[in-house]
DNA sequence: ATGTCGGGTGTTACCCGA
């Protein structure tokens, strides 16, 4: 089975170019992040065509998550237990953010996940990363003690970059998210909760990234972010025989600013 | 000049988020 993920910036504008990507290179099951777009927007038809099924969520013009899988998608959950909301509280659909949704696909329980970007160390938006983070662990932990064979991907765009060779230059992240102290922390907890990053082992650093700016000309200085992973549970680890970031996908006119991030289990 | 993209709208010029 190949699974992957892909943070591709709006499906609408780039439905044809994933469904080529899947076909080309034979995923099974996509987790899409930042779909941009209400699930009556979401273009089902080009993955409907290749076999997939498909399960969104999607509130508004910001954020979105999805599933694709064509080894079955049973079980959907849109948002994980105890997660926080964004705008909840008086707010309505267009300001509560859909970041996360969880499926059953060929025996994995595949979770799409789009953390929260925090946006800079003194706004709110920084304090509800961290306890999305923080709800994410304690939940995920217990699905763990309630089945350490589970096998559970947490797979998705996390915002955070754990280590100072995920990113080109730590001197232009001085004061910023993304490689804080805490952030780092979050993403740690989770690792010691029992779910390792599957696609490190076989994509060593440093200079290897799965994000690049638009601006700048980041992609072609090659000053990117390593900020997208696949976290397995210890069940579905042992059955990682590859990983590889596709920064093909990267490249060209109409390429979302992430790269998609795949893995295949024996 | 963020050497840029997406989305949106009180739309053909700006706004927001990343």
């Amino acid at each position: 089975m190949r699974l992957a993920t892909w943070n591709v910036n709006s499906i609408r504008s780039r439905a044809d170019r994933v469904a080529a990507w899947l076909q080309r290179r034979d995923l099974d099951v996509l987790a899409l992040q930042e779909t941009k777009c209400r699930d009556d927007q979401f273009p089902e038809e080009p993955f409907r065509d290749l076999g997939y099924e498909v399960a969104h969520v999607g509130f508004s013009q910001w954020n979105g998550v999805a599933i694709l899988s064509r080894v079955g998608l049973d079980d959907v959950e849109v948002g994980f237990p105890g997660q926080p909301w964004w705008g909840a509280g008086g707010g309505d659909a267009a300001d509560t953010e859909a970041r996360a949704i969880g499926a059953t696909c060929g025996g994995v329980r595949v979770w799409s996940l789009y953390v929260p970007n925090g946006r800079t160390l003194t706004d709110p938006h920084y304090r509800y990363k961290l306890d999305w983070l923080g709800a994410l662990r304690e939940t995920a932990a217990g699905w763990l003690t309630a089945d350490p064979a589970a096998q559970i991907a947490l797979a998705g765009d996390w915002n955070i970059a754990p280590q100072d060779d995920d990113v080109w230059d730590m001197g232009v992240f001085t004061h910023s998210t993304h490689v804080s102290g805490p952030e780092r922390a979050a993403f740690r907890s989770v690792v010691e909760a029992g779910y390792s990053d599957v696609v490190r082992p076989f994509t060593p650093g440093p200079g290897v990234y799965t994000y690049w700016d638009y601006t700048k000309l980041r992609f072609p200085r090659r000053e990117g972010m390593r900020i997208d992973f696949v976290l397995g549970s210890p069940a579905l680890a042992r059955r990682v025989t590859a990983a590889l970031i596709d920064r093909e996908e990267r490249k060209g006119k109409g390429a979302s600013d992430h790269a998609p991030v795949a893995v295949a289990l024996s």
